[in-house]
RNA sequence: GGGCGGUUAGCUCAGUUGGUAGAGCAAUGCCCUUACAAGGCAUGGGUCACAAGUUCGAGUCUUGUACCGCCCACCA
């Protein structure tokens, strides 16, 4: 073996080993687990989130197969509409072509040519991951299957009444020129300004103060080219004479009336609100109340009245709105005209003043342009319905989130959730299953001969597919049950739906997961016809940040490529990666800046185990991840600690009997069974954790039984005994057996987490573990045996690593070098201590380094020695020629320093009356006994110092 | 404006039902000891954000405050 741990020299090969032997597919054995991934974008590229996710889910899956389960995780991608479509556009426009250039087949061969293209990227990182995904069954949200569940999902919804098409205000993004729903845009806090403007009155009215107009305060002066009236609050006495009466709309010079609704905040602004009914959505509903004009421009059947949509679909004015509208601002982008606006109620002095204000500004996810309300035609899912019963699952706990207050976050979101706007105006996804007659009557079906038939229309009636597409998670959110087969019953649609856990960042909880709930609920019925949920359990997780505690995104140029820290990347490639096909490409020195001093020395290979590993150990429930490069350094380390502890063992175990054959000739001596009793208890906190979804724990617990126990402490007490000239065979035997087993253990229970160097190194000791099988992803998860719990043994071996602390304590004080075989000599032990001693006096010589170890009887006096205390036993360290007495003293007196300390605050404590009434007997019991056993110590020490300082 | 989470060692984070605070990294000192210098041994470092309350006892439970972060919401 080598002398450190190689990972890139056997993850590919084991990788893909696992795959063509068929170990991802469920084996038809045991109870069924299955764990849905979240489908990436298949042109897209995984990034931390993803390898956070990936591990997280392969834990569970792996430890689940192990134990015996049937499992399944099922991969796929997702088409990822608008992200998708922009990045082909994007790569069109490079060369000066639109995709109106291509018209929609062509366009949509290149998204597909690339899709191809790209789509290998994502599942290549998924198994450099080590994820044990069953490929056989990849799913593409646009695959045939998904795109006939879609097809059906739509149709079954709309035959139930549940999706219909309607008019309405819809968030329009004016870059990507479709509407997009409610979760897709994103409110930030922004700095704006407040503009007064004058409204005049009509017909000579005044206001209470004597003026004759009217002054209103708003954030978009804009959109009064579409205002419809002015609104005041019913009972503002300010302005309720003029309640009914008439504004002249400056520039315009159309009279709008003043209404009275109390949505109007009196203490705000002026009191005074002008309503623009197709460009607000607060405005919308105030018109409605009033019966305000509100007109879509693009409906062409209908008439041009004021109040229309003064913008055009990419928020330019709209020239053709209404005759009556100024012309000078036709065409102009929204903000230009902003600015002409102002100027001409300036020309006119009917603008007030400008105040600054913060307001919240409505921006597409995606493109990040401010989102235009626009009235639109759009087909809508009536989620209220949905909701209920999704609530419900939740409530009573048929689905579970973990950690639970996320539930919080469903419930409220839930219990007021708005219809879902699914329609887009795009070319990439799946189109709308509808057809309209040249009336415009909608006809919904599963094909166009369907529709014909189901509405009984002529066979020569002419008819026209919808142009649009659905939104991306309309089919996101069949996906636990259309990659299995749905709208089939098939043998895995019933064998493995409800799925287990779905495992995802909080992030996407509205977006993907309440719509999971809802759809599936209202599609997927069981035998008795009852409402299937999708999961039983949602194991929410945080958001991988960076070391700053910063989102990582392409635009920060902070992101990490998971596949970078396996792989490893020198800084050049990292800059360059970092910086290339920025959406500002003006950022690219800052990021240069930043990633040079990030990573002067690039990034070292780490291989997949201990990037995995260190996800785990940070996947603390409830938090986010601040990624820390110095964990995954550290647990390389732990890697390799593995590796050589290996290399340790097969030395001691290659070519010999290790009771292989099953043979019971042999002996277990105090430290192994100590440490197989240690291992009892490690296998028992790692499955609790486990199965309460706290992987950091198990890996904690990975950690320090593997590191602390097996290699510091028993590897190095085997030693001892197998080098041994005395030791008989059946000893030695018992020793290398617990060596090779308790490995060969170790493997096993790491493996989830640590699949790619467990594997290899268990095909490397298997024979000599007594092990047997393919491999270790499919052998047996290791199970505490309480009763091989030794209390004797972790008595004993806990006492005789105190003593070696006590040595190893004055020995680092006193600066004595470990090469340096010191005498030891004991004092004040009892028949137990001294029949201990007898029995472990090999051990302590080797793990303290001892010349000598004597025990004196009580009588005896002493050389000055250093002194270490175990309960009443004393480690005693000759000084001569070793030791320095002022430095002894000085140990001497900080130990007893600490004693002190304590006993003042347990003799204060047990001085407490209340303390000792009321506390339970055992507790103030252990308080009484930690005094009198500190006392003695601390006389001890003192005798100690005293004798000390007499020299 | 509502709701949620966080605040523990220099940094990143654990801390189960209240019973004297732990790990990794970093730091300091000594060691190339025959598994491992990606290592060994030892050491230092915390009034658990603040305040009050409950309790014999609070990092842990209650209330309030401050700061940070997130989610939701119609204040032009």
């Amino acid at each position: 073996m080598d002398k450190t741990y190689q990972p890139h020299a056997i993850e590919n090969q084991w990788y893909q080993t696992w795959e063509e032997k068929g170990y991802f597919k469920p084996n038809g054995e045991g109870d069924p687990y299955c764990i849905m991934i979240p489908p990436p974008n298949v042109t897209g590229s995984l990034h931390m989130g993803h390898g956070f996710n990936n591990a997280v889910m392969d834990a569970l899956i792996r430890y689940r197969r192990m134990k015996g389960d049937d499992t399944l995780w099922q991969v796929g991608t997702d088409h990822a509409g608008i992200a998708t479509q922009m990045v082909v556009e994007r790569q069109l426009a490079a060369q000066g072509v639109s995709r109106h250039d291509l018209g929609r087949e062509a366009f949509l061969n290149k998204v597909w040519e690339w899709k191809e293209q790209s789509g290998g990227t994502i599942t290549r990182q998924i198994r450099r991951l080590g994820s044990s995904v069953d490929w056989s069954r990849e799913r593409f949200t646009m695959d045939e299957g998904l795109s006939r569940a879609v097809q059906e999902a739509f149709v079954r919804l709309h035959d139930d009444g549940l999706i219909y098409r309607g008019k309405r205000l819809v968030n329009w993004d004016p870059k990507l020129h479709t509407a997009i729903s409610d979760l897709e845009v994103e409110n930030h806090d922004e700095k704006g300004h407040l503009w007064h403007l004058r409204y005049p009155l009509a017909d000579g009215a005044t206001t209470a103060d004597g003026k004759n107009y009217l002054v209103v305060a708003t954030t978009r002066p804009e959109t009064m080219l579409g205002d419809s009236a002015v609104a005041v609050h019913p009972e503002d006495e300010r302005y309720r004479s003029l309640i009914g009466k008439f504004v002249v709309l400056p520039l315009v010079n159309r009279l709008i009336p003043i209404v009275a609704d109390d949505y109007v905040d009196r203490e705000f602004g002026t009191g005074c609100v002008k309503i623009t009914p197709a460009h607000d959505f607060n405005d919308y509903e105030v018109g409605k109340r009033h019966n305000l004009p509100l007109i879509n421009v693009l409906d062409k059947n209908a008439a041009i009245l004021p109040g229309a949509q003064i913008f055009n679909v990419d928020g330019s004015v709209n020239a053709q709105v209404d005759s009556s509208l100024p012309t000078q601002f036709a065409g102009l982008d929204r903000y230009e005209a902003r600015k002409q606006i102002i100027a001409a109620f300036e020309d006119v002095g009917l603008l007030e003043k400008i105040d600054d204000h913060a307001l919240k500004v409505p921006r597409g996810d995606r493109s990040g342009v401010v989102v235009e309300p626009w009235l639109t035609d759009q087909w809508y899912v009536s989620t209220k319905p949905l909701a209920e019963p999704a609530i419900a699952a939740v409530e009573d706990g048929r689905i579970e989130f973990v950690p639970k207050q996320y539930e919080n976050m469903y419930f409220s979101w839930m219990r007021d959730i708005q219809d879902w706007c699914i329609s887009r105006q795009l070319w990439w996804g799946h189109r709308i299953p509808a057809w309209y007659d040249a009336n415009g009557q909608v006809y919904v079906g599963r094909n166009e001969a369907e529709v014909r038939a189901k509405y009984n229309l002529a066979a020569d009636l002419p008819l026209q597919q919808d142009e649009d597409v659905l939104d991306t998670w309309f089919s996101s959110g069949l996906w636990t049950f259309s990659t299995l087969g749905w709208p089939e019953q098939t043998d895995f649609l019933e064998k493995f739906h409800p799925t287990d856990v779905l495992v995802t960042g909080f992030d996407i909880i509205f977006f993907w997961v309440a719509r999971m709930i809802m759809l599936t609920m209202h599609l997927v019925k069981d035998d008795q016809g009852q409402a299937q949920i999708p999961f039983k359990t949602v194991y929410v997780h945080g958001l991988v940040r960076d070391s700053q505690g910063q989102k990582m995104s392409k635009s920060k140029g902070n992101v990490l490529d998971p596949l970078d820290i396996i792989d490893g990347i020198d800084l050049e490639t990292l800059v360059q990666k970092r910086t290339t096909g920025l959406m500002r490409p003006q950022d690219a020195s800052k990021i240069e800046k930043q990633t040079r001093k990030e990573f002067p020395d690039g990034i070292a290979a780490y291989g997949t185990d201990a990037l995995r590993f260190t996800f785990c150990s940070l996947a603390s429930t409830g938090r986010d991840i601040k990624f820390d490069m110095g964990r995954v350094e550290g647990n390389r380390n732990f890697c390799n600690k593995i590796w050589n502890a290996t290399r340790y063992v097969l030395m001691q175990c290659e070519d010999q009997d290790c009771g292989q054959d099953g043979s019971q000739d042999y002996e277990l001596s105090v430290v192994d069974r100590w440490i197989i009793s240690k291992l009892q208890l490690a296998e028992k906190t790692v499955c609790t954790a486990l199965d309460t979804y706290r992987l950091d724990l198990a890996a904690q617990a990975i950690y320090e039984f593997v590191w602390d126990e097996y290699c510091s402490w028993y590897l190095e007490l085997s030693k001892p005994l197998l080098w041994d000239e005395n030791a008989s065979a059946a000893q030695k035997k018992g020793t290398r057996r617990t060596l090779i087993r308790v490995l060969e253990t170790i493997l096993r229970l790491s493996h989830p987490l640590m699949p790619f160097i467990t594997e290899e190194i268990w095909q490397k000791i298997k024979p000599l573990a007594g092990a047997t099988g393919d491999t270790i992803m499919l052998s047996r998860y290791p199970q505490a045996d309480e009763s091989r719990v030794d209390k004797q043994a972790l008595n004993d071996v806990a006492w005789l690593q105190a003593i070696i602390l006590g040595v190893r304590n004055i020995r680092g004080e006193m600066k004595i070098a470990d090469a340096q075989k010191i005498p030891v000599l004991i004092k004040n032990g009892s028949a137990d201590d001294q029949q201990r001693l007898n029995a472990n006096q090999q051990f302590l010589r080797k793990l303290a380094a001892l010349e000598s170890i004597t025990w004196l009887s009580p009588e005896a006096t002493a050389p000055m020695s250093a002194t270490a205390l175990v309960g009443q036993m004393e480690i005693l360290v000759p000084m001569a020629g070793l030791i320095d007495k002022e430095a002894e003293i000085a140990r001497l007196t900080k130990e007893s320093a600490r004693l002190e300390q304590d006993i003042a605050k347990t003799e204060g404590k047990l001085a407490n009356a209340a303390f000792v009434d009321k506390a339970p007997a055992e507790v103030v019991e252990k308080e009484r006994n930690r005094v009198v056993e500190n006392k003695i110590a601390l006389e001890k020490l003192r005798e100690q110092i005293e004798k000390m300082n007499a020299l």
